[in-house]
DNA sequence: TCTGGGGTCCTAGGACCC
DNA sequence: TCTGGGGTCCTAGGACCC
């Protein structure tokens, strides 16, 4: 048996922690540069506020209801996720934290599962004060629908006889299933398939013509025969990117230059802190798709690196030298993509005879560069080419204190 | 004015090997 | 005149996830 433990609302519930005049009241928190909506309270889904809407075609709702805003803040988010995670790990060993808030436990051999999804809830909400969902099924796909069935249930739902399972899935609509995405609910739907029973009663052949391995994997695991199995240990990365649009357009090459070195620098951090090295780097301009009388452009360069590296100084100069061959004149930019693929452990690296003594005195600049910003704070200490001024940089406009990373941030009591 | 960021997996097709 | 069979590796594109 397999439990998904989900938190609901995720980062609407992180800012209520430390602000808890929201509870209760519509929130909503908003995508980098203040973009699109990426998370909703149970009251601003009741308002009609959709997920992924656009927060400039919502300010009169936003005005009109009442509705308290926030700038995302995933040092936050990802500090509050590992205590929950921690507290979810007391119950089983076979853990897997499949996201920033969800969760698979195994749970083969336990009794009384309702009795102890109830118990691993009410541990989660007290300890945490995030309110947490939890689904017990056979199969992490049944796992993933008692889950959102539990919301209307108290939050604990366990589907375990044929009867409970058919029962759930004959309300299911197919497009809520893990693994139907647009594409196929569009197609399942226009086909009369809306349901996850009618999606489980398709003949499989047709699922494998129609949807490849991938679809027979969900459609097995819907008849409760367990495919995808719980990965307690994470597989090393492939691939690692940064990726940002900037506060603003431009066609600047100064600013370009300026950003590109920053998301460089970033991505060096990023594979450090996981002892990766990099032995291809690509570089990548966007316009904005969505303004059509714009010119568009989304040149790229992929760069075979010498030997692999991690270290800020090569990461920087690769990536300007890219960004150099692909940089046309007369557009607009609203994105630089850094990417990074080809990753090796940091203690697998072969070294270059040539470049040894190079490589290894960047590595040692890297190492004091993140020394310093994690005592002092990120950013303490930058290369120059980053920028002092940063035009390009992300709208955060209703950004919050680092309440529980930033000594100066920490809450108060009288 | 303003539309996110970071990943994974699978398949088909082409280049190449003996 | 007739032109094999069995592989691997890589990439691009398309689907999906939170």
């Amino acid at each position: 048996m397999f439990a998904l433990a989900d938190c609901n609302n995720f980062y609407a519930s992180c800012h209520r922690l430390f602000e808890p005049q929201y509870n209760g009241v519509p929130v909503i928190v908003l995508s980098n540069n203040d973009g699109c909506v990426i998370a909703r309270s149970n009251e601003a889904k009741a308002c009609g506020i959709a997920m992924g809407a656009p927060f400039f075609k919502i300010r009169d709702e936003i005005k009109k209801h009442n509705i308290a805003v926030f700038s995302s803040h995933y040092t936050l988010y990802g500090d509050i996720s590992a205590r929950v995670m921690t507290n979810l790990a007391r119950f089983t060993p076979e853990v897997e934290v499949y996201s920033i808030d969800e969760c698979f436990l195994g749970l083969s051999g336990f009794e009384n599962l309702k009795e102890y999804g109830k118990t691993i809830r009410e541990t989660v909400i007290n300890n945490t004060g995030i309110p947490i969902s939890i689904g017990i099924a056979p199969t992490k796909v049944l796992a993933k629908v008692a889950n959102k069935t539990s919301k209307k249930h108290n939050g604990v739902m366990v589907l375990e006889t044929q009867q409970q399972i058919s029962d759930a899935l004959s309300e299911y609509p197919v497009e809520d299933l893990w693994g139907i995405g647009r594409q196929f609910a569009h197609k399942l739907i226009k086909d009369g398939v809306e349901t996850a029973a009618q999606f489980r009663a398709l003949p499989v052949d047709w699922v494998q013509t129609h949807m490849t391995i991938v679809g027979v994997r969900m459609w097995r695991e819907l008849w409760g025969e367990s495919c995808i199995p719980l990965k307690t240990i994470l597989d090393p990365k492939k691939g690692m990117c940064t990726s940002r649009a900037f506060g603003k357009l431009t066609g600047d090459y100064h600013e370009l230059k300026e950003a590109t070195s920053n998301y460089a620098a970033r991505l060096a951090g990023k594979l450090r802190r996981e002892k990766l090295c990099t032995t291809v780097l690509s570089v990548k301009l966007l316009t904005n798709k969505f303004i059509a009388d714009e010119l568009q452009a989304y040149p790229s360069i992929t760069i075979p690196l010498e030997h692999p590296v991690n270290n800020t100084v090569d990461l920087i100069n690769t990536a300007l030298w890219g960004l150099k061959k692909i940089y046309l004149r007369g557009y607009q930019y609203q994105k630089v993509e850094v990417n990074a693929t080809g990753l090796i452990p940091e203690s697998e690296v072969q070294l270059n005879i040539f470049s040894a003594f190079k490589g290894k005195k960047y590595d040692q600049v890297s190492r004091v560069l993140d020394q310093l910003n994690l005592h002092y704070g990120a950013g303490t200490l930058r290369m120059a080419g980053e920028g002092k001024n940063q035009k390009w940089s992300m709208k955060r406009e209703f950004l919050r204190p680092h309440y529980t990373t930033n000594w100066n941030d920490i809450i108060k009591v009288k």
